[in-house]
DNA sequence: GCGATACGAGACGGTGCCGTATCGGAAATG
DNA sequence: CATTTCCGATACGGCACCGTCTCGTATCGC
């Protein structure tokens, strides 16, 4: 494991000879997932295990990018799903938005394992840790913040609460049930609303009305 | 890697000849668990390195554990800290003291590392994830679906929420700062009673009278 | 004191991996 | 057809580690 350069891949792509696969590089990013989706550890994956998962030789994979780092940087980067757009009429259905991308994401069994691996195993790799949480994690909870700012604003939520702290109440449920409960529905499409929904009103009992 | 097996600690204990050093014991459950508050990765602990950490011969670990499974499995389960006792009071107390167990554990450096180290990586390790979650993590997630179903028939809480949400709604936010966010400040006693009244309360703003 | 068992240190064979190099063959350009 | 670059496969040197074993020494029961 060495430096990870700011230029992950190599990108030199000559006009003669044969030309790069595309079929070989979809099956070792493929391959890297399979590999993830099955249990195993970031740190547990092997340059030859991932070239045996793909049908691939090592070289074909060294051909691409310079060590395992940029691989692996690589592949998480490629299998982030794209931010929702947010409509914006409502801060609550954007909320349930955001919490429903972040359910999808977890749902995908690949990705599932991914985000258990990442906040954990990416500690033991400082590079790759630093890379991932700078391009995926900030941008995502400045988002948040943003949008439960928003919230705050236009009078739909509470203005005495720390905002990271609002953030971690909507976002925390869902990545208990994640880390937590690998076993855990996931698929019910009405979670997301019904996390965001029981946040906003409360758990306490109430004798008086809601609104 | 091996398989863990029922008795994990080697426990012959003849009565002739130099005694085992029980100091040289602490030493290496100490060097496990630096090297883990260090930032190191369960799977990247190695024997050699813990020798070397405790200042200890190789030997002296193989005499007491049969191998590195036993050794991180027995290490594990001595790092946690006993549940706390619950007063009975007030279900919102006693959901504070818990949520407060959480905190502090999370807080104590090595444990920090640990909670995120074990959610994540023992996924890679079977045979240790079996044994932590049966005999760690459920009997926890148990305790707080009683309390839950305590407030519940107490009038305290809302009965239309399903237990497993409320304690994820409890729990999460705690989790959320611990994995998501390990520069965050997790030193605030007041933490755990601002998350509980927020998760009671709700987030969203009101008009009417609380009660 | 004597045998038994412990200690730290580290040698040892074996395994698995990294990243490079080389092979014969395949697929492109010109 | 000659050249170039890629392909999968695999050999290679090097490294880190596992778990066993052997040193010379220390500390116990008897």
């Amino acid at each position: 494991m060495t430096t990870v350069n700011e230029k992950v891949l190599l990108e030199r792509r000559p006009r003669r000879g044969r030309p790069r696969s595309e079929a070989a590089e979809q099956a070792i990013v493929e391959a890297v997932l399979n590999l993830l989706g099955q249990g195993s550890s970031l740190a547990a994956l092997s340059i030859e295990g991932i070239a045996a998962e793909a049908g691939v030789g090592k070289a074909t994979i060294y051909r691409r990018w310079a060590n395992k780092d940029a691989l692996l940087l690589d592949v998480l980067q490629r299998a982030e799903e794209p931010e929702p757009t947010l409509a914006g009429d409502s801060v609550r259905d954007d909320l349930v938005a955001s919490l429903e991308f972040l359910r999808r994401t977890a749902l995908a069994r690949r990705s599932r394992t991914s985000l258990a691996v990442f906040t954990a195993e990416l500690r033991a790799l400082p590079e790759l840790h630093r890379a991932y949480h700078a391009q995926v994690i900030e941008p995502r909870r400045a988002r948040m913040r943003d949008l439960l700012a928003r919230g705050v604003a236009l009078g739909e939520i509470r203005d005495d609460i720390d905002l990271d702290l609002l953030g971690e109440l909507i976002v925390g449920p869902m990545l208990s049930r994640t880390l937590l409960r690998p076993e855990a529905p996931l698929d019910d499409p009405t979670l997301s609303a019904t996390i965001v929904d029981t946040v906003l009103q409360g758990v306490a009992a109430r004798k008086a009305v809601r609104h």
